[in-house]
DNA sequence: GGGTGATGAGAGCACGGAGA
DNA sequence: TCTCCGTGCTCTCATCACCC
C-alpha cells in the first residue's frame, strides 16, 4: 500500500495507465527513492565536464540553501506578530497555473521530472546486499562499505553475475517505456521549463526519445554522401586512426561531389528545397497547433 | 545542425552515516 | 534537509572532417 501511495504521488503520469505489481513495484518504489537524492536525472543526458555537483557553485547554493532552511525555522520560532505578513500564497492543483510565467521561475517539482535511471546489475548487487546485510558493517559509511562490496562483486563469475544483469535489463525496458510515456504526456511548455532550467545550471537538454521533432531534411551534399557511403573508398584504418578516417571519409565524398554532372548536383539541390518547404510548413503548423 | 563511426569522458544508478 | 563518500556498469554526448 505504501510503496502504491508512494508511486502515484511520486510520478503519477508515468505510472498512473499501468501500475506494476509485485516485484516490479517494489523496484520502481526503490527507484523512485532516488530522485529524492538526485535532481533532473535523465538516462537521455550527460553533463559537461563541469558538473555542478562538483562545481564550488552547486556546493556553495547548497549552503544557502541550508542556511535559508535554519533561518526560517527560527523565524518561525519567534512569537512577534508579523504586521506586514502577506497572506500564504496557495499553489493551484492546476498543471495550467502552475506553468504560466517565465520557464525559469517554474517550480518544479519531483513527479513533474522524467522517471530516473534505473539500476545497474552491479547497483542490485549492492542493494541485494544491504538487504542481506552481506558484506555490510554497520555504523561505517557507506562508502566504506562500497569497496568491500566491489571486491566481493569482482568475485563473482560470470554466470553468478547473470541473474542480475538480466534482471538490469528487464528494470532498463521498463524504464524506457516510463520514459516514452513521459514524454507522450508531458506538457510540453513543463519539458521547456526543466530545459530552460537545466540550461541555467550548464546541465545539458533532456530529448523526447519518441523523435516527435519532425527531422530537418538533410542538406544535398549530406544526403548524397550518405548514399554513396558504402562505394567510397578510404585505405585509412578506422580503427587506428579514427579522426583521419573521418577526414579521409569527407575528402572521398567531396571529390565525388565535385566531379558529378552539374545537373545531377542540382537534382539533389532541387530535391532539399522542396524537402525543406515541406519541413517549413509542417513546423509551421505545429506552432499555430 | 544534419549523417557517417569510433572513442573517451563523464553522468547517474543504490546505499546509509556523517557533517554542514 | 541536503550532500558527500566510494564502488562498477551502462549509456549519452562531443569530437573529428566534409558541404549547405
Amino acid at each position: 500500500m505504501l510503496s502504491r501511495l508512494v508511486l502515484q504521488r511520486v510520478s503519477p503520469h508515468v505510472f498512473a495507465c499501468n501500475v506494476p505489481t509485485g516485484g516490479l513495484r517494489m523496484a520502481l518504489a526503490t527507484r523512485q527513492q532516488a530522485v529524492v537524492r538526485t535532481f533532473l536525472t535523465t538516462a537521455h543526458v550527460s553533463e559537461p565536464v563541469a558538473s555542478d555537483s562538483e562545481s564550488p557553485k552547486a556546493k556553495k547554493s547548497t549552503t544557502k540553501r541550508s542556511s535559508a532552511t535554519k533561518t526560517g525555522t527560527k523565524k518561525a520560532a519567534t512569537k512577534k506578530p508579523k504586521a506586514k505578513a502577506k497572506p500564504k500564497k496557495v499553489e493551484s492543483d492546476d498543471p495550467e497555473d502552475r506553468l504560466k510565467g517565465p520557464l525559469k521561475s517554474i517550480k518544479l517539482k519531483k513527479e513533474d521530472l522524467p522517471p530516473p535511471k534505473p539500476a545497474t546489475s552491479f547497483f542490485l548487487f549492492i542493494r541485494e546486499q544491504y538487504e542481506r546485510k552481506e558484506n555490510v558493517r554497520t555504523g561505517v559509511g557507506a562508502a566504506s562499505n562500497s569497496s568491500e562490496i566491489a571486491a566481493r562483486w569482482k568475485e563473482l563469475s560470470d554466470t553468478e553475475k547473470q541473474p542480475y544483469r538480466e534482471k538490469a535489463a528487464a528494470l532498463k525496458a521498463e524504464y524506457e517505456a516510463a520514459r516514452a510515456r513521459w514524454f507522450e504526456n508531458a506538457d510540453p511548455r513543463l519539458i521547456r521549463a526543466i530545459n530552460a532550467q537545466r540550461k541555467a545550471k550548464n546541465r545539458l537538454k533532456i530529448h523526447s526519445p519518441l523523435g516527435s521533432d519532425p527531422r530537418r531534411p538533410l542538406p544535398a551534399f549530406i544526403q548524397y554522401m550518405r548514399e554513396i557511403h558504402d562505394t567510397l573508398d578510404v585505405s585509412i584504418d578506422r580503427h587506428a586512426n579514427t579522426q583521419g578516417y573521418l577526414a579521409a571519409l569527407g575528402k572521398a565524398a567531396s571529390e565525388k561531389w565535385k566531379a558529378l554532372p552539374e545537373e545531377e548536383r542540382q537534382r539533389y539541390r532541387d530535391e532539399y528545397v522542396t524537402k525543406q518547404k515541406e519541413y517549413e510548413e509542417l513546423r509551421a503548423q505545429e506552432k499555430s497547433a
